[in-house]
DNA sequence: CTGAAAGCGCTAACAC
DNA sequence: GTGTTAGCGCTTTCAG
């Protein structure tokens, strides 16, 4: 009976048995020149190898987690969701994988640092460590702590993925995220469209912490180069950190900034930055300054729907975090191929298709 | 061993096992139960059920699958590719579909139907009947057709998923796409917003086609309803249908429109009339004309590029048509609850985002 | 270095 | 009505 013969025959899927028949050797045999287990004989190696050309053998997921029988642990480490809520959205994204991927044998712990604190990651993350999951998914909010923690995630080879933002050197994965520079040129674009007086466009870094630098500063570098590229000097393009948490000094400083007579657009960088923006604009009935801001947090959806913020950038941290956690179990269960970095659409929400957006995220 | 002696010992997940062993029947009963297959004694019944509801027993897809051993034939239905860009990208979803789905042992076979022809619709449909598929998936573009179709797969007891567009009384187990009333109101607000100048906003059914009107016109409603809640005469809003396929003919009338001095901004609700608008647009050199349009097509997204067109409403047909099998085969393979209706979010595509959605389009 | 065999959790045919 | 059992395709021990 010729290889043909059979293909012909049965053009059912070809099995692990299948190929132990025409080498002529056992199905252990076979499973251990799949998966470069054990010693094999050359001889035997090389007609195994052979065979699983020229049948296309493509081995059956299903059964293979099923008998392998394995549990994988997953530890996620993201930022206390209480503190933020966008955070929190990234939280939902972590217990929607937990659902999803319970019936694999996957488990996923969660492992929140503070937000606001350096050595809450470090020693978090030494904790996660410690427990020795098979896999980590993780954002990368301070750069030093991060880098060590990664070397030793590394040195332990146990493989991670990042998500949010990522940094130089990291070597995840994947990364998933989205490309900042884009964003920031997004931002712009909205803002400048059909407006062709001359005017003062502002980019707003609000409660920035030092750990989102980078981060923020990339938008910004899109969100000028836009401006410069329309080469039009009646367009003025500043930026401004309002750093701090002190609501009255910020409500101050705001204040001031919105009073200029010229100011057509503004982009607040940081998504929970938005709202008390957005209040001050109501609040001095500032009705004919665009407004774009980042993602769907409930204040920032209230001043969409109010006319305040006229567009938002969804990051959409929910499926960020989803996303990554499927990744790492495809890795893990099905050592399937992982791209180095799966970027997220730049989605642009207005008044007019946010429901769409919000319908389709219950999904 | 009381119950949750059970539940704190054993966190591993429940099996079939453990529930015919805590019921005191056998795993035969269990399945009985659980699939209302074959009949089970009131008592057993009840006590399976019990236990079933305190153990909360979730059953393993993954060995599930494997044991039924099940293969399954979803037949999907659409349009001819090679007529129209819009469905060759419906196609690539079903394609991409398959490979996705044929580890589970989901078998898709395509069936082409004539774009602008109802009988071949009817023609291909009784094919697809006659070949007993477990499931199908089509985008009812001819309403008697699609009618008398669906009335059959009920008779025959098929489930059958609907992507594109819907029609009245279709019930099918889901509906796959876009709330079209508001993306025409997303198109109108891309094309006013920050012009405060009157006057004249055109939406244009190109190559419209008797079968697809209602579709259309939920677009126009949205469109002109954005419009009259903005309650400011300077807004002239007509609507106008080239409903031909001749040429020159075409631009013949695009000619006389896009002469007109007071034409602010366009919408093209068909995604191949853009492009044709879009190069006399070009050839007038009528640069501040805005252009909403719609999808990823080839020319539309160089003319995006260019600045020609401002703006795409992406359909996402693609993803429509993959998610539709995905649906169908998570129906058939687990018995899966599925929504009524699945619709997309309305993405907003400019020259700024476009590479990231041509990029995430490739994962 | 290799083969045999016992699982993984569920399904479905079969016997009683 | 119900229990038993042989698979599904792959993994992983355990002899030899």
């Amino acid at each position: 009976m010729s290889l043909n013969r059979i293909a012909v025959v049965m053009s059912k899927n070809i099995r692990i048995k299948d190929i132990a028949k025409l080498a002529g050797v056992s199905v252990g045999t076979v499973d251990r020149v799949i998966h470069k287990r054990g010693q094999v004989a050359p001889e035997a190696y090389n007609k195994v190898r052979e065979i699983l050309e020229k049948t296309g053998y493509k081995p059956n997921l299903i059964a293979s987690t099923l008998g392998s029988n394995k549990k994988y642990r997953i530890a996620a480490l993201i930022p206390n969701p209480e503190q933020d809520e966008y955070w929190q959205l990234s939280n939902e994204g972590v217990e929607q994988a937990i659902t999803e991927w319970d019936q694999y044998g996957v488990k996923v712990e969660m492992q929140y640092f503070d937000l606001y604190s350096p050595d809450s990651f470090s020693t978090v993350s030494q904790q996660v460590l410690q427990s020795t999951p098979d896999g980590i998914i993780t954002a990368p909010l301070f750069y030093d702590e991060a880098k060590q923690f990664f070397n030793s995630c590394q040195r332990a080879n146990i493989p991670y993925v990042v998500f949010n933002n990522n940094v130089p050197d990291a070597n995840p994965i994947t990364f998933i995220g989205q490309d900042l520079y884009d964003s920031g040129r997004v931002a712009a674009e909205l803002l400048q469209i059909n407006r062709n007086e001359s005017g003062t466009y502002v980019i707003l870094h609000v409660y920035d912490d030092i750990h989102s630098s980078i981060h923020l500063s990339q938008k910004e570098k899109g969100f000028r180069d836009y401006f410069e590229e329309l080469n039009d000097k009646k367009y003025n393009v500043i930026s401004l950190d309002l750093n701090t948490s002190h609501e009255p000094t910020l409500e101050k400083d705001l204040r001031e900034i919105l009073a200029k007579n010229e100011l057509k657009g503004i982009l607040v960088t940081t998504s929970r930055g938005a709202s008390i923006v957005s209040s001050m604009l109501m609040k001095l009935g500032k009705n004919d300054i665009r407004l774009v801001a980042y993602d769907l947090l409930k204040e920032n959806k209230n001043y969409l729907k109010k006319g305040i913020i006229d567009f938002l950038i969804n990051q959409n941290s929910k499926r960020q975090a989803f996303l990554g956690i499927g990744q790492l179990a495809n890795h893990l269960l099905f050592h399937k191929k992982i791209p180095a970095s799966y970027l997220f659409p730049l989605e642009i929400i207005s008044r007019q298709n946010l429901a769409s957006y919000l319908q389709a995220a219950s999904h």
